[in-house]
RNA sequence: GCCCGGGUGGCGGAAUUGGUAGACGCUGCGGACUUAAAAUCCGCUUCGAGCAAUCGAGUGCGGGUUCGAGUCCCGCCCCGGGCACCA
C-alpha cells in the first residue's frame, strides 16, 4: 500500500473494476430483494453543475448503501432531452438543436462516470429518439379513443412583434424577452389530457403515500382543491341564458352586491360593442402575461357592464362588472362578489365604491368592523338574511342549497382547482403530437401501424414560430381514413409528458411495447430522489401517466413511486448557483485537484439532503483533508508490526464500544433517517478515536482492524473510489460493493458507568458519574449531595423531584 | 396575492420522542516540527463577567404552555421554492 493517498490513481483502478465487471448492470433476478432507487433524469444543458452533482450523489448514497444491505439494486440514467433551451441554444449557435443535445448528452455522461456513479448503463433512455417517443404518442392515441384527451381553445402568452408563442419564462415585465413587445392574452385550439377525471384518486392516495415528504403531499392536496359547493345561477335582465357561479359559500349569497366576469366573456363582448371606453378597456385586459402569479399580484381592475343580474333568492337586480382578475378559462369566467366576507372583493367595493353588507356576524357575539376589512371566517352566524338568519355556517350552507336546488336555480357541485393538463407546445424541439386534420374526417390520431410520427431533425430555428409549420414534407400527408390530401400537427407534446413515464421504460428499455412483463418486476420505484421544485407539475403529471399506464392495461401498480426524497439546492453566497449570477463552480475542476471522492464526501457532508447547501471551497479542502487521515490510519495500521498475544485494554474497550455506536448510529442515518451528513461526521468521530488509539496487544490490534474495516465500510456509499482500495489493503479480496455491511455486537456497547445531568429549576447545575446499575433513590441522594446543587438549593424545601432514567434529576424548589 | 418550506456561534451545520444548545467540519488564534515556508500534528475558539471554581445571557421578533422549550401553541418579521409554457 502507497503511503500518501493518491485519488487519481485510485479511482481510474476503482472505475475500471467496475467497467470491466459490469458491476451495476443488473437484470430480473426471482426471488430477489429489489431495490430500484431512481434520481429524476437531467435536461442535458451543456456541463454538470453542482446542482446535478449534489442530487446524483445522494442518489448514489443510497443505491450503493442498499446494495451493501443485500438488495438487488437497480439505478438507471437517461436524459430528457427535448426543450426550450436547445432551440435557444440553436438560434444562438446557428446549429441543430439535436447536435447541440447529443453533443451535451456524452459530455455530462463522460462526467458521470468520472465522479464514480453506479449506473446500469445498459437501460440508458434518450427521450428525443424516436424509439422513446413513439410509445407516449401510441399511449395517446389510445387515450384518444377513450375519450381522455380534447382540444380546447386556451390562453397563450402571445408577442405580436416575433409573431410567436413565449413561455412564462420568456415574458419579462410584460414584454417578450427578444422583441420587447407588450404581450398578449391569446387563445388557440390545444390538445388537452382529462387529468381532472383522476382528480379524486390522485387526491384519495395522498393519504397512504407516508414514503412521501409530508409538506409535498400538502402542496399536491391544495393543487387539487377540492372543494364543496354549489353553482349558482343567475337570470341576466333581457336576456334568455343565465349567468352561473360556483361559490362554497352560499351561507354568504344574502351579501353578494355585485358579480365580474371575465374580459373575453360574451356578456362583456356584447356590452363593449356599442360603448368604445369598455371596448378600451377589455383591450387593456388582454395586455397581460398568463400566469397566475402576475394576475394575482397585479393592480385589480373592473369596469361595469350596464347589465343587471337578479338575485336569486331576493329578486333584487345585482350590477355586473368586467373585471380584469376573472379568467375565462377557469370554471365558468363569472364569480359572484361578497365584500363584506371576501378579503379581495372588498378592496374591489372599496376602490369602486360598491355596497358592502355584512351578512355573517361571529357566533361568539363579539363585534366586527366590516369597514376596516372583510370578515372572512367560517364561525358565524347569519344576519341580513332573512329566514336563515341565525344559522351557522354548514345549516346555512344546506338550507339555501335546499332552497336554490328546489327553485331551479342551483345545483350542489364538488369542484377541484386541478385543470386538465394542456400539452400543446408551439415548438419545434419536442414530440410531434400524432394527429391529421383532414377537412372531410377532423382531428384523426395517427394509425399505430403509422407510428412513431418521426419529428425531422436539423432544421433551422429562427425564434419566430416552429419551423414545423412550414416544411411542407412534415405537414403534407393524406388523411388515415379517407386518403384525401390532410395536414399533420405542428405542434409538440409538452416535455412534462416524456418525464412522466421514463420510469417505467427503464425496466425494459428495449421493448417493442411501451412496457412489457419486465415492468411488474421493477416498479414500483422503490426511492425516488429529485428537487423540490418539482413537487407539484412533474410528480402529479408522473402519478397521472401511472394511472393512464394501468388504466391501459400496461401496469398494475397505482402510484409510481414509494418514497420521495426532495433534495435542496446548491447555493453560493446565499445565493442558487446560476450563470445569470456569475456565481458558478465548475465541478470538473474540484474532480481534477482533488478526485471525485472529495467531491462526493463534501455534497453529502455539508448539509443533509433536503436542505439548502451553501458552498465552501475550504469545506471541500476538509473534505479531502479527511480522507488523507483516513488513508493514513489504514497505512499506519497495516504497516505495523502485530503486537503480542494479550487481552484487551480499556482504552481497547473504548474503541470497540465507539465502533459498534457508529455502527448503530450510522445504519440509522442512512436507512431510516437519510441524514447522510451525520453519518459522515459519526464516522470522521470514529476515525478519530482510532487515531488517538495505541493498540498494546494482540486484542488492541485487532479492535482497531475491526475499527478501521467498519469505517471503510460505512463510508463506502459516499466515497466508493477509496474504499475499494483500502477495503483491499485491508486484506480483503472481494471487492467491497459486495461486502455485507457491518453488525452491531451488543456486548460491546455495554458500560460500567453512565452520566447523570444535574438541574435545579430546570438549569444546569452539575454532572454526575454514576454505576449503570444505580437505584433511583442513590441516584437522587447522589444529586442533592452534590456541591454545587446545595449551593442552589440552600435550605428551601425541594417541591418536586423529576429523574428521567440514564438522562437527568432535576430539583424543583 | 395564494400554497409549501426555512431562520441556531465568525461560517456550514448537530441536538432523532419536550430533557446537557453548539457534535462533526471550516475559519481564526496560539504552539510543535522546519534555516524558512507549505504540509502535518497538538491546544483554544457562542457572547459577557471572573485568576479560577463558576455565574449571567443566548436558537429571527413578541407573547404563552411546562419542573424543563431550538423542539409544542398564538401573533408577527425576513429568506427560499412553486403557481399550470423553465426543467
Amino acid at each position: 500500500m502507497d503511503a500518501t493517498y493518491d485519488p487519481a490513481t485510485i479511482e481510474a483502478e476503482a472505475q475500471k473494476y467496475w467497467h470491466d465487471n459490469r458491476s451495476f448492470e443488473v437484470d430480473e433476478k426471482p426471488g430477489a430483494d429489489k431495490f430500484y432507487c431512481l434520481t429524476m433524469f437531467p435536461y442535458p444543458s451543456g456541463k454538470l453543475h453542482m446542482g446535478h452533482v449534489r442530487v446524483l450523489t445522494i442518489s448514489d448514497v443510497i443505491a450503493r448503501f442498499h446494495r451493501m444491505q443485500g438488495r438487488h439494486v437497480l439505478q438507471p440514467m437517461g436524459w430528457d432531452a427535448f426543450g426550450m433551451p436547445a432551440e435557444n441554444a440553436a438560434i444562438k449557435h446557428d446549429l441543430a438543436p439535436s447536435d447541440w443535445t447529443y453533443a451535451n448528452i456524452d459530455q455530462m455522461r463522460a462526467q458521470m462516470d468520472r465522479l464514480g456513479f453506479a449506473y446500469d448503463w445498459s437501460r440508458e433512455l434518450t427521450t428525443c429518439r424516436p424509439e422513446y417517443y413513439r410509445w407516449e404518442q401510441w399511449l395517446f392515441t389510445k387515450l384518444f379513443e377513450k375519450g381522455l384527451v380534447y382540444r380546447q381553445n386556451s390562453v397563450v402568452n402571445w408577442d405580436p412583434v416575433d409573431q410567436t408563442v413565449l413561455a412564462n419564462e420568456q415574458v419579462i415585465d410584460g414584454r417578450g424577452w427578444r422583441s420587447g413587445a407588450l404581450v398578449e392574452r391569446r387563445e388557440i385550439p390545444q390538445w388537452f389530457m382529462r387529468i381532472t377525471a383522476y382528480a379524486d384518486e390522485l387526491l384519495d392516495e395522498l393519504d397512504r403515500m407516508d414514503g412521501w415528504p409530508t409538506s409535498v403531499r400538502t402542496m399536491q392536496r391544495n393543487w387539487i382543491g377540492r372543494s364543496e359547493g354549489i353553482e349558482i345561477s343567475f337570470d341576466v335582465v333581457d336576456h334568455d341564458e343565465p349567468l352561473t357561479v360556483y361559490t362554497t359559500r352560499p351561507d354568504t349569497l344574502y351579501g353578494a352586491t355585485y358579480l365580474a366576469v371575465a374580459a373575453e366573456h360574451p356578456l362583456a363582448v356584447e356590452a363593449a360593442a356599442d360603448r368604445p371606453e369598455l371596448a378600451a378597456f377589455l383591450q387593456e385586459c388582454q395586455q397581460t402575461a398568463s400566469s397566475e402569479a402576475v394576475l394575482e399580484t397585479m393592480a385589480k381592475k373592473g369596469m361595469p357592464l350596464g347589465i343587471d343580474v337578479v338575485h336569486p333568492l331576493t329578486g333584487e337586480r345585482v350590477p355586473l362588472w368586467v373585471a380584469n382578475f376573472v379568467l375565462m378559462a377557469y370554471g365558468t369566467g363569472a364569480v359572484m362578489a361578497v365584500p363584506a366576507h371576501d378579503q379581495r372583493d372588498w378592496e374591489f367595493a372599496r376602490q369602486y365604491d360598491l355596497p358592502i353588507r355584512q351578512v355573517i356576524e361571529p357566533a361568539d357575539g363579539s363585534a366586527v368592523d366590516i369597514d376596516a376589512a372583510a370578515w372572512t371566517s367560517k364561525e358565524g352566524r347569519c344576519i341580513n338574511s332573512d329566514r336563515f338568519d341565525g344559522l351557522a355556517f354548514q345549516e346555512a350552507f344546506d338550507a339555501i342549497a335546499d332552497q336554490l336546488e328546489a327553485d331551479g336555480r342551483g345545483r350542489r357541485t364538488i369542484n377541484y382547482r386541478l385543470r386538465d393538463w394542456g400539452v400543446s407546445r408551439q415548438r419545434y424541439w419536442g414530440t410531434p403530437i400524432p394527429i391529421i386534420y383532414c377537412d372531410h374526417c377532423g382531428a384523426v390520431p395517427v394509425p399505430e401501424e403509422d407510428l412513431p410520427v418521426v419529428l425531422p431533425e436539423g432544421l433551422k430555428v429562427t425564434g419566430a414560430g416552429s419551423p414545423l409549420v412550414t416544411h411542407e414534407a412534415f405537414v403534407s400527408v393524406p388523411c388515415p381514413t379517407c386518403g384525401r390530401p390532410a395536414r399533420r400537427e405542428t405542434d409538440t407534446f409538452d416535455t412534462f409528458v416524456e418525464s412522466s413515464w421514463y420510469f417505467a421504460r427503464y425496466a425494459s428499455p428495449d421493448a417493442d411495447r411501451m412496457v412489457d412483463e419486465r415492468e411488474a418486476y421493477w416498479m414500483p420505484v422503490d426511492q425516488y430522489i429529485g428537487g423540490v421544485e418539482h413537487a407539484i407539475l412533474h410528480l402529479l403529471y408522473a402519478r397521472f401517466f401511472q394511472k393512464l399506464m394501468r388504466d391501459v392495461g400496461l401496469s398494475t401498480v397505482d402510484e409510481p413511486f414509494a418514497r420521495l426524497l426532495t433534495q435542496g439546492m446548491v447555493l453560493k453566497d446565499g445565493a442558487k448557483m446560476s450563470k445569470n449570477k456569475g456565481n458558478t463552480v465548475d465541478p470538473q475542476e474540484l474532480v481534477d485537484r482533488y478526485g471525485a471522492d472529495t467531491v462526493r464526501l463534501f455534497m453529502i457532508f455539508a448539509a443533509p439532503p433536503e436542505q439548502s447547501l451553501e458552498w465552501s471551497d475550504d469545506g471541500v479542502a476538509g473534505s479531502s483533508r479527511f480522507l488523507k487521515r483516513l488513508w493514513n490510519a489504514v497505512h499506519t495500521h497495516v504497516s505495523s508490526d502485530t503486537p503480542v498475544a494479550g487481552a484487551l485494554s480499556d482504552s481497547g474497550k473504548d474503541v470497540r464500544r465507539k465502533t459498534h455506536e457508529t455502527i448503530a448510529k450510522v445504519g440509522d442515518d442512512y436507512g431510516r433517517r437519510m441524514t447522510f451528513n451525520t453519518a459522515v461526521a459519526a464516522v470522521m468521530e470514529l476515525t478519530n478515536a482510532i487515531g488517538r488509539f495505541d493498540p498494546a496487544t494482540k486484542d488492541d490490534h485487532d479492535a482497531r482492524q475491526e475499527a478501521l474495516e467498519a469505517a471503510v465500510l460505512m463510508l463506502t456509499p459516499v466515497v466508493p473510489h477509496i474504499a475499494h482500495g483500502l477495503w483491499h489493503d485491508l486484506g480483503h479480496a472481494e471487492p467491497v460493493i459486495d461486502a455485507p455491511w457491518p453488525v452491531v455486537d451488543e456486548t460491546a456497547l455495554e458500560r460500567d458507568e453512565m452520566e447523570i445531568v444535574l438541574q435545579v429549576n430546570g438549569k444546569l447545575r452539575g454532572r454526575l458519574r454514576v454505576p449503570t446499575d444505580a437505584s433511583r433513590d442513590a441516584i437522587i441522594d447522589a444529586a442533592q449531595a452534590d456541591e454545587n446543587v446545595q449551593r442552589f438549593v440552600q435550605d428551601q424545601a425541594v417541591r418536586k423531584t423529576i429523574y428521567v432514567p440514564g438522562k437527568l434529576v432535576n430539583l424543583v424548589v
